[in-house]
DNA sequence: CGGTATCCGAAGCGATACTG
DNA sequence: CAGTATCGCTTCGGATACCG
């Protein structure tokens, strides 16, 4: 039994992915694994996503300790850029290799696979 | 845009999440990656899964092509197997990373996570 | 032994409208 | 610009009982 911020997971495994898990996560750890983006600029990398939802998914992370909110202006228009924490820098190499083999089974396969 | 078995996905990343993602398909995963096992064997290495969903994960796994499963009799009382496809070992590095890195969280980060 | 059937609550996720 | 509010659908996952 693995703790982590007070929940409880039944394996290593299942403890990180109670952090990256879900539809957005990931996506989210992807585009910022190596830069730092505005909300907007998220969201344009991420045509599908509701704000609704993806403002959910970063106040996620955010709590996690897995990435930082910086406010830079107190009016609007606001300014506010995300980035990872050190502890979401660590995960950069397991979102490295999730993204990888998506690449990956894309090229392998390509009669069940597409890029679009 | 990329394709898997005719569901679409916004980004690399989310193709192999919507393989792997949930809450039990890399603990699965995970205790396949290097052997061969029966039901009732992976229920005693998860025993906080139900049967149902345990059932149903494995379903899942198989109909993507990630496991294979091989029954060994035909009548009461049965032998199932199931191991990893070719497709499903080249997730083992993707498996590994994420625990990893969940183990590796645990041993860093004794404040906020721990092995129970 | 290895599942299914049924039922159910909780959570995830989306659409749209609105706001400081 | 960067979100919230509201609403509702859909999926996930759990509990229990039953079956070939």
């Amino acid at each position: 039994m693995y703790k982590f911020k007070g929940k409880e997971y039944p394996c290593c495994a299942s403890l990180t992915m109670g952090l990256i898990g879900g539809k957005w996560k990931t996506v989210i750890l992807f585009y910022l694994r190596n830069t730092t983006l505005r909300y907007n600029e998220l969201r344009k990398k991420m045509p599908t996503v509701t704000e609704r939802t993806l403002s959910l998914q970063l106040k996620a992370l955010e709590e996690d300790g897995i990435i930082n909110r910086k406010v830079y202006t107190s009016k609007p228009p606001l300014k506010v850029e995300y980035s990872l924490t050190a502890l979401g820098k660590t995960l950069i190499p397991v979102v490295q290799s999730i993204a990888d083999w998506g690449v990956y089974t894309v090229k392998e396969n390509e009669a069940i696979a597409t890029k679009v």
